[in-house]
DNA sequence: TGTACATCAGTGAACGCGCGTTCACTGATGTAC
DNA sequence: TGTACATCAGTGAACGCGCGTTCACTGATGTAC
C-alpha cells in the first residue's frame, strides 16, 4: 500500500489527525479502522503497530483535541487583556473551528459513541470540564476588574457561554453549513454580553 | 417469545415507544433490531411485521418526539398568557424531559447518527426547525406586547433559548446525572430574562 | 352454536456484510564490525 | 567503505461477532356459513 516506513511518532501523530479529520467528515459512527487505515495510506492491520486497539487511537485523537482548545484560550489570553474580551476571541474561534470541520465538537459531544468506552468518556469529561474552568475563571477575573456583574455565577455563564457555541454547531451541521454559525455568534455574542456586562465594562468597552 | 398476537397499530406504537427508552438508556448508536425486539417480546424479524426496515422504525420514533414538544409548547400556552412565562414553563419542561432520559435530546442532536440516512436527517432538520419557529414566535410575541426589547433578534433568542438545555443536557448524560441541570437552567434562566426583558416586562413579572 | 377457512402476527434458520483484531510474514532501514 | 545482522513498520489472509434483513413456516384469531 505504502512503500514508506515512517517513524511510530510521526504515524501516530498522523493517524491521530486522520482521526480527527474524518470524524468532521463522517462522524464518530463511521469512524473504522479500515477507514482510518485508508486516509494514511496503510492496510487495516498496520495500525496495530502503532496503536494497541480502536480505543487508544481515539484517546489520542482526544489528546489532539485537548492541546487545540488550550491553543485557543493561550491565544485568547495574549491578544487581549480584558477577560470579556477573551470570551468574544474564544468565541469566534470555536465559531471557526465549527465552520472548519467540527471534528471537535463532534467528537467531544457525541457521548452515545462514548458510551460504553468508559475510558473515552472520562477523558471527554476531563476535557470539558477543565475548559469550562477556564471559562468560568475568565468570568471570575472579570468580576475582580468589575467589568462582569458580581451576580452572575462563574460556572452559569460558562456554561450559556457553550450555550452560543453547541446548538449553532448543531444547526451548521444539521443544514449542511447553511446556517449562518458566525451570524448567530455575534448576535448571540452581544445579548449574553448585555446579560453579564457591569455598567463599568459597558462604557469601557467598544463592543 | 410472546405468546400474544397484537394488532399492528399497538405494535407499532409499543416499538416507536420502545425505540425512545432503549436509546434513552443507550443511545441511537447501541440501538439494534434485536434489542427492540427484545424489548417487546418478540423475535427480531418480528419488527419486520410492522416497519419496513430499521430507518422507517426510527422515523416512527421521530414522530412521537414531534408530539410530544407540540404538546409541551401546547402545556405552556395553556399555563401561562404571557410569552416569557411560557418560555420558562417549557425551560422546566426540557429540563424535565432530560432527567427522565434524554430520549428526545439523544435522538434528535445525534446527527452522528443519521449521517447516512437523508431521510432521517431531514425530518431530524425539520422537527428542529419547527420548534425553533415556535420559540421564535413567542419571542416576537413578547415583543408585541412590549415585555421583550425590540432589539432582540427573535432566531438568536430562540437558539440561545435552546443553549441552555442543551449543554445542560449534554453535561447532565456526561457526568451520569450528577450534574444539576434544573440549578443550571434557573440560574441561566435569570441571566437569559435579563438580556431580553425590557423594563415594562421587569416591573410586571415576578421571576 | 359449531365448523371451515382466511388472515396475518410471530417464529427461527439463514444470508451477506463490515467490523475490530490476530498473526506469521516481508522487506526496508540503521547499526556494528 | 562494504558486509552481516537486528529492528520493526507494513502486509494480507483469516477469525469471530453482531448487525440488518429475507423467507418459508406456524398457529392464534376473527369471520362466514
Amino acid at each position: 500500500m505504502s512503500d514508506e516506513k515512517l517513524d511510530t511518532e510521526i504515524r501516530r501523530e498522523q493517524i491521530a489527525e486522520a482521526v480527527l479529520s474524518l470524524v468532521a467528515a463522517h462522524g464518530v459512527n463511521r469512524l473504522s479502522m479500515a477507514r482510518v487505515a485508508r486516509h494514511v495510506g496503510l492496510v487495516p492491520s498496520g495500525i496495530y503497530r502503532h496503536f494497541k486497539n480502536k480505543d487508544e487511537m481515539i484517546l489520542a485523537a482526544l489528546d489532539r483535541i485537548e492541546v487545540r482548545l488550550q491553543e485557543n484560550i493561550r491565544a485568547a489570553a495574549e491578544e487581549n487583556s480584558d477577560p470579556l474580551d477573551q470570551l468574544r476571541t474564544l468565541l469566534m474561534r470555536h465559531v471557526r473551528m465549527i465552520r472548519e470541520g467540527r471534528a471537535v465538537p463532534r467528537i467531544v459531544l457525541s457521548d452515545d459513541a462514548h458510551s460504553g468506552h468508559p475510558e473515552r468518556l472520562a477523558r471527554v469529561r476531563q476535557i470539558v470540564g477543565a475548559y469550562l474552568g477556564h471559562l468560568a475563571e475568565l468570568v471570575r477575573q472579570g468580576q475582580v476588574e468589575g467589568t462582569i456583574r458580581a451576580d452572575v455565577d462563574p460556572p452559569t455563564a460558562a456554561l450559556m457561554f457553550l450555550g452560543i457555541v453547541i446548538p449553532a454547531g448543531i444547526l451548521w451541521h444539521l443544514t449542511d453549513g447553511k446556517f449562518d454559525a458566525t451570524r448567530h455568534a455575534e448576535r448571540a455574542w452581544q445579548v449574553f454580553r448585555r446579560a453579564v456586562v457591569t455598567e463599568a465594562g459597558f462604557t469601557t468597552e467598544t463592543m
